[in-house]
DNA sequence: TCATTATACATAATAATATTATGTATAATT
DNA sequence: AATTATACATAATATTATTATGTATAATGA
């Protein structure tokens, strides 16, 4: 299987990715996205994807909405307002930590940055 | 200060990386060379960094030799027999999964592999 | 129609891993 | 003489993830 290993601790800064893409998101859309985006290799446990995102609402990054699809309920999270400011600086910490692996791991050739 | 979080679980496969590339080394040594190679923003703990290197010993993948400098020891690591060939293996899933995390993090088009 | 799979939330027990603090000791530098 | 660097290590605690479990509706396939 994938190792998963090394994606440890990337989940939080991965929802706080996908949600400032997409406006909002619910939590399984977040898992199918997972999904899709790694070619079915990383697939999101509820026990790591709940939490998290519970916790990402606590610390204020995250807001809730709730929409009825007929009698099921689908919990949106979306970035509230201090936390639209503070994802900016921490995707971009995050890209650093990524090409920091990419040089630790020496990978830097490889890689070009266009911008 | 830098981001630590995206690195946690990478403790491991960075020992086998290191160790992989330069024979052998011993802990104070991992720690320098970290530093070093990230431009003094990662530090290892001791905490993370002695549990970690005996785990591997444990999983049989490193193997230890001790020298003494004095009357100080200096405990060197390095690949067993065995570590040896997993850690080929280890060290291609280990780029694989850092390159997942530069898709899914959207910095694909920045990576170009010239292999 | 019945069973299975997909959708959708969530928590609990456990395991793994990291941080922070602490401990011991020698060597080198200021 | 005091501080910093070298060098090992463990313990308490915190964080995070895995696996298992729980509830429930909707859709699909045999």
């Amino acid at each position: 299987m994938f190792s998963q290993e090394i994606l440890k601790g990337t989940i939080k800064p991965l929802i706080i990715k996908l949600i400032n893409d997409e406006g909002k998101m619910y939590g399984y859309q977040i898992t199918q996205k997972v999904k899709e985006l790694s070619s079915q290799k990383i697939l999101i446990t509820e026990g790591a994807l709940y939490p998290a995102l519970h916790k990402l609402v606590d610390d204020g990054i995250l807001v809730t909405e709730s929409e009825w699809i007929g009698n099921r309920e689908r919990k949106y999270y979306l970035l509230s307002e201090s936390g639209k400011q503070t994802a900016v600086a921490k995707l971009e910490e995050i890209k650093e930590s990524i090409l920091m692996l990419v040089q630790l791991f020496d990978l830097k050739p490889l890689v070009y940055d266009i911008k």
